[in-house]
DNA sequence: TTGAAAGCGCTAACAA
DNA sequence: TTGTTAGCGCTTTCAA
């Protein structure tokens, strides 16, 4: 048998050490190259950026993986859910991960049950992830799973513990807040709430916040409404709540529940914004040109995945140091025309919160 | 330095070793019921699992890749815009990899040129995948990357040659050829269309549809309207429609730009659907609670999902026998309240396709 | 600034 | 049915 000098036989795919013949140099010089390690010539690293281009050489992860232990990805937990919310807030994680350098593994818990987060997570770690989000879980239970690699909790308080564990919220609290007061500035007596889900995080978060504002104005608190998230759930809300003349805002913690409930109301004659206010908390920007335009709350999704995903970031590649602060996105109330004063004051035409 | 005997030193993560060791089998052993492979005793699997169970071992998944060439990922490169159809696409794939054992890698390429193409399957291969998804990628050259796994394409013909190669669609053409008809059925002269933009391979599917529609009735096609997708654009064409009498029927590539588009006739004093009928694509459930409920055609997003992945799993897993048939989804059609007959033909009050 | 050797934790091929 | 041996392709010592 020939030897065979110069290169692999064969046209297999092109591993380091063909870089490293073809630029003259050793393996390890190809591997400060591609890591851009300090102490290399320029003249070499010329040389190997220039081999790894003309044979086409891509870099095998799996190997480094095993050998550094660094996998150069970043997981992420999610519901599963589509909506403009979760689909916005994924992609801009994605975004935030890449441009971070990390490539991005996704798994999605539709239960989000503690046995479906753990399993996602489980399944995370197998696979080989440097840190891990976990976004807008649903809380109820603990959830054990052994976790050796930081995790970014996304709106939404920790629900289990791990080597190194950053919050960062979206701000629900302040914005449904802010919609609550946004009615109560209009003149309402008082606001119903339709809220989401009973086992959704995000769903008590809003709730509290609504009810902050409530008992900051000294109102009374009317009996809290649960929907899905769906337009249907908030269908059948509107049809509940449209026959008691009492009712005049309804701040609902999602668009499309205030889009069905929008709808219900109507079809049961109650006019919006005349007789009845609505928000909703979203801010997906097709619903400016639905009539009535929906007044809402902007969930700041993308200053969130940047802020949540640089604090990850930073704990995976510098875990000795101090976390940089979170910052705050501001509160974003979007006011359109589902919101007018309540029938009784006709005249206070213009009072609106920023 | 004393022996340490029966277990690695300290508290380190457990390897296969540990397990081969407690449950008194050999490495390969433990291999071999990981693996589900055949010829191992039903006690050795007893005492295998037992023992990794008891160590909280976590196979390495980076080690299986190195040695054993698969990675047990998918990858899928999207586009990262936020609407209704694309996160529904998202989660349904996401799903379907779950179901069938991978592990999800995402890389979006928001401009989706052919560079931001190759970029992005180039990072899949680099960290690893078995196959991969390209989603409704944007048609303007030649994407140039060598790829040696199994490819699908979703909702598009092949962008670039692959090993294998596998292409399903999610009936774009039928879907718009059924939502003109429903206008013509209606007895509309003609329809307009409201496309998307044009770099997209989703816009030309569609308006081919709806060209194959006018042409086999006959009726004259009008010149072409470009949106991006959004509801502004749907409303920025429905300003520009408005004025014109001859418009009674609108077929537009996307729901949001139907809302859009509805939203600006109605602005204008055309009334939707009395005047002017229009039809959305997608099938976003929300739009069944606007006035008028929008008519529209349901993409089959999770059947294509599901059919997708399934072929490239078959492709992956069995290189060397065929690919099974890829069967279509049926077309559905959502007739609500937003068509009617044209106001020339008052009467012609119930034709509708199924 | 560079290189040689020794693994990372697993599976493949083979032998028993 | 099981175990042994030899790598997978890279990075990490450590020495030069």
């Amino acid at each position: 048998m020939a030897a065979v000098v110069g290169r692999s036989e064969g046209s297999s795919v092109p591993r380091s050490a063909d870089v490293a013949r073809l630029a003259g140099v050793s393996r390890k010089t190809v591997s400060r190259v591609l890591n851009n390690e300090p102490y290399v010539s320029a003249e070499a690293r010329t040389k190997v950026l220039a081999a790894a281009e003309e044979l086409g050489y891509r870099l095998n992860q799996a190997a480094r993986t095993l050998a550094s232990g660094r996998t150069g990805s970043i997981g992420v937990v999610a519901l599963g859910t589509v909506g403009y919310g979760t689909a916005s807030l994924l992609v801009h994680i994605e975004r935030a991960v890449r441009d971070a350098g990390y490539a991005l593994r996704v798994v999605n818990t539709p239960d989000g049950d503690p046995a479906g987060i753990a399993g996602a997570v489980e399944s995370l770690l197998e696979q080989g992830v440097d840190g891990f989000i976990v976004s807008e879980p649903i809380v109820e239970g603990d959830v054990s799973v052994r976790v050796d690699v930081p995790v970014l909790f996304l709106g939404a308080p920790p629900a289990f513990t791990a080597t190194r564990t950053v919050t960062v919220g979206v701000g629900a609290h302040e914005l449904a807040r802010a919609a609550t007061e946004h009615l109560l500035d209009l003149g309402h007596e008082t606001v119903h709430h339709l809220a989401g889900p009973r086992r959704w995080y995000a769903t008590k978060d809003r709730i509290e916040g609504w009810r902050a504002a409530l008992a900051a104005r000294g109102a009374h608190e009317p009996p809290l409404l649960n929907g899905d998230w769906s337009a249907a759930s908030g269908y059948a809300a509107g049809r509940a709540l449209a026959p008691d003349r009492s009712v005049t805002a309804i701040f609902a913690a999602g668009d499309e529940m205030a889009i069905g409930l929008i709808h219900a109301l109507r079809e049961a004659g109650r006019r919006v914004p005349e007789d009845i206010s609505v928000v909703g908390f979203d801010g997906n920007p097709v619903f400016a040109y639905v009539s009535p335009p929906l007044t809402t709350v902007r969930q700041p999704f993308e200053a969130a995945a940047r802020e949540g995903i640089r604090l990850l970031v930073h704990a995976i590649e510098k875990p000795d140091t101090d976390l940089p602060q979170a910052s705050d996105a501001p509160v974003e109330l979007v006011v359109r025309g589902s919101t007018a004063p309540p029938p009784s004051h006709p005249d206070t035409a213009d009072t609106r919160t920023a």
